[in-house]
DNA sequence: CGATAATAGCTGTAGACAGCATGTC
DNA sequence: CTACAGCTATTATCG
């Protein structure tokens, strides 16, 4: 199909046209005649990068355009609602709005209501949906990109809440993965479906074993016995390669292995833009793999890694700089991220239960992304047999059809939160009606018998009613209490609030870090890490030394809540370090983990703190309880010492310069009142922009000059991110 | 007997959403 | 529960 054909707005044919697309592919043409147009729901099944996008914004812009009201675009992860915020951000010449809302920024949400298209990670949404915010009622349509999620064990179910809820209110368009039950999910949706597996890059899928390469058409190939050969090979041939590999150790091992086999075939330009990248990295014990790597051209990529790491990965690939990336699954969904040659070193991952196959889905997906749009004809995909039957692996990942689908609204701890908000937020009365909106669901339609889900959600009314967050009439209604009505918006885990509730009297009588911070770490909310083997009797010591400062006993050994006390030890120790200005550096020494899992736990862990203040509120609070647990709270957010805490309410004013300014002497507010801008100045960090804003801050002029140089280098700096971020 | 090499045994394992109110280095 | 890399403790080997 033509896009001069197509039956939508010639506004839109207009910007398409400018992109210089002429022609739709086949399955586009296929979604945009099913019916979306007149307003249908639609469940579109097509392969990654076979231009779902495209799809979705030609139905979303030209609803808005014709009818008004709001479409709502989901997203899995908080890095994809950024990445689309830009792409649909083209869209404002048409008069639309465009704003992104994720949990890190603009939460506000009748701010909101004054834009057209909203990007919002699911769990957001669900938020804003309890939150009852005005606009809500505006949405016209809602797209759910990467639906197959909703059979995510534990993020399933919000995604299949939201669907449930909206379904009949809006329109729905469904991306998804080819998944084995489509039909299923389609009928449930009300929805036409439309499935392929057209792509605009060709995928040539394979499986290499000893040196032989098998393709699915049944030529062989042959190369090194060892598997790193293909990764050689595609450099050598000009492109790049992505290795998925099943742990974080593996990634940096195989990249720093394969950098000097790289770096050979690296010109003189690019070795010394790779030089220039890893000497711009921070200095921490993960970067020095990273540099080491990064000088062959090569780049491990994980959970581990900062954001700042990733993203810089992420685009010195994308300008073809780095070669070579390995990657555990951080990459194999989400970001766009496409290459020549894919790797698949691994089809086993560790689970609870041991080691498993990765599903034939996730594979697929990882298989996906192979061969780029504008630089290949074809891609490669190749799943590496190392200890498994190569044959094997050909039936079940290349010609093996991916799973079925299933409702992960029965997971407990999910569906917890689920039923309480229900109850608190969208005014279920009574049991009947509970069930009644059940029987909307994914699950409801999928299985015919639904006494067990019936049953459990008997059983967490129960606990939600013993526990007080809902109350019961003689008449069997259901009573919201503030209670659960404020967990519920906090969107914590009902079990998390229980536990903070539980603890109030005896924090209310002892309140300490080290407590506070153990009680944190023990709620199914906080990620905790684990502790060693090694470590284990370390952590028992710390415990029982600071045994009076706990809120809980200590388990005895034979105790099945012995390992995961320990690693909630290990997680309060850390936080404590934190708050005491240990240099991050010796932090990932002592407790052997990376940057980006310190980084997740304190944005755990402050996020958590905020939801025990505000629960504690509900419960007669002591002003000078609540006081400490302020105080302790902006400690855990700068991570500095009390003595800081004056400097760190400053604006501009983090750990670092807070602690540079204490040093230098300047000690309270009233110190830096009186200081000049010169004594400022000279204090490390502080630069002319911050001392501008601390002037401010107190109502004070800046004198004439220095603004000067203020406004100048204002001026040298933009061109960022600018209005999205602000 | 002591130093060094080979081997048996043990350990640990991916990822990432949510509140709120404004400004990190 | 079907793995496997990296490390440590233990045993074998050699001079």
């Amino acid at each position: 199909m033509r896009v001069e054909e197509l039956p939508v707005d010639e506004r839109i044919k207009r910007i398409i046209l400018e992109r210089g697309i002429e022609e739709l592919y086949p399955p586009q043409a296929e979604a945009l005649r099913s019916g979306v147009l007149e307003g249908k729901n639609l469940v579109l099944a097509i392969p990654t990068a076979s231009g779902k996008t495209l799809v979705s914004e030609i139905v979303m812009v030209n609803k808005l355009l014709r009818e008004g009201g709001k479409a709502v675009y989901l997203v899995p992860l908080k890095a994809l609602a950024e990445e689309k915020y830009r792409e649909f951000k083209e869209w404002e010449v048409l008069g639309l709005r465009v704003a992104a809302t994720t949990g890190d920024y603009d939460s506000t949400d009748e701010w909101l209501g004054r834009y057209d298209i909203i990007v919002a990670t699911a769990e957001k949404f669900d938020s804003l949906l309890r939150h009852g915010s005005s606009w809500i009622k505006d949405v016209k349509l809602v797209v759910a990109d990467e639906v197959h999620l909703i059979g995510s064990y534990d993020r399933g179910a919000t995604l299949e809440m939201i669907l449930s809820h909206m379904l009949g209110r809006a329109q729905i368009l469904a991306l998804s993965a080819t998944v084995g039950n489509a039909e299923e999910l389609a009928e449930w949706l009300n929805a036409e479906l439309v499935v392929s597996n057209w792509r605009p890059v060709q995928l040539r899928k394979g499986v290499f074993a000893q040196g032989e390469l098998f393709w699915e058409d049944g030529k062989i190939d042959r190369y090194p016995a060892n598997w790193d050969s293909l990764a050689i090979d595609a450099v050598k041939r000009g492109k790049q390669a992505l290795i998925f590999v099943n742990t974080r150790r593996s990634a940096e091992k195989e990249a720093v292995s394969l950098a000097p086999k790289i770096a050979r075939l690296l010109t003189k330009p690019e070795q010394r833009g790779l030089k220039e990248l890893a000497d711009s990295l921070e200095s921490n014990p993960t970067n020095e793999k990273l540099k080491k790597a990064l000088r062959g051209g090569v780049a491990f990529h994980h959970a581990g890694l900062s954001r700042t790491e990733r993203t810089m990965i992420e685009d010195a690939f994308r300008e073809g700089l780095i070669k070579v990336i390995t990657a555990t699954p951080t990459l194999s969904a989400g970001l766009n991220l496409p290459a020549f040659r894919v790797i698949i070193r691994d089809t086993k991952r560790y689970s609870n239960f041991g080691w498993v196959d990765i599903p034939v889905l996730e594979i697929q997906q990882m298989m996906g992304r192979a061969g780029r749009p504008k630089y290949d004809k074809v891609g490669e995909a190749i799943i590496v047999a190392r200890t498994e039957d190569p044959k094997k692996l050909m039936d079940r990942y290349v010609f093996g059809k991916p799973e079925k689908l299933f409702s992960m609204l029965a997971n407990e701890s999910a569906f917890r939160g689920q039923i309480l908000a229900l109850i608190t937020n969208f005014g279920v009365e009574n049991f009947r009606e509970l069930i009644n909106f059940l029987e909307k669901t994914f699950y409801f339609y999928q299985r015919s018998d639904t006494s067990h889900l019936e049953w459990k959600a008997k059983e967490i009314v129960y606990f939600l009613i013993e526990n007080e967050f809902i109350d019961m009439d003689i008449e069997d209604r259901f009573i919201a209490l503030p209670f659960g009505r404020r967990t519920s918006q906090l969107y914590i885990d009902p079990l998390t609030a229980k536990k903070f509730k539980d603890a109030f009297p005896k924090l209310e009588k002892n309140p300490n870090p080290f407590g506070i911070f153990q009680l944190i770490a023990s709620t199914p909310d906080m990620g905790t890490l684990n502790a060693r083997r090694k470590e284990m009797e370390d952590y028992l010591d710390l415990a029982y030394e600071m045994e009076e400062k706990l809120y809980v006993n200590i388990p005895y050994w034979e105790d099945y809540r012995f390992q995961s006390f320990l690693n909630e030890v290990k997680t309060a120790k850390i936080l404590l370090d934190w708050i005491n200005e240990v240099p991050e550096t010796r932090i990932y020494d002592t407790y052997n983990i990376d940057p980006g899992d310190l980084y997740r736990i304190l944005e755990l862990a402050d996020w958590l703190m905020y939801s025990l203040i505000e629960l504690y509120k509900l419960f007669e609070p002591k002003k000078d309880v609540l006081d400490y647990l302020r105080d302790l709270h902006l400690r855990l957010k700068h991570g500095v010492r009390e003595e800081l805490l004056e400097l760190v309410r400053l604006p501009n004013i983090g750990r670092k310069r807070a602690r540079a300014l204490y040093n230098a002497g300047f000690r309270t507010t009233e110190d830096i009142m009186r200081a000049k801008v010169s004594e400022l100045l000279a204090v490390e960090g502080i630069g002319l922009k911050v001392v501008e804003g601390l002037f401010m801050h107190f109502g004070v002029e800046l004198p004439k000059a220095s603004k000067k140089s203020t406004e100048e280098n204002r001026k040298r700096r933009k061109g960022t991110l600018d209005d999205f971020l602000k």
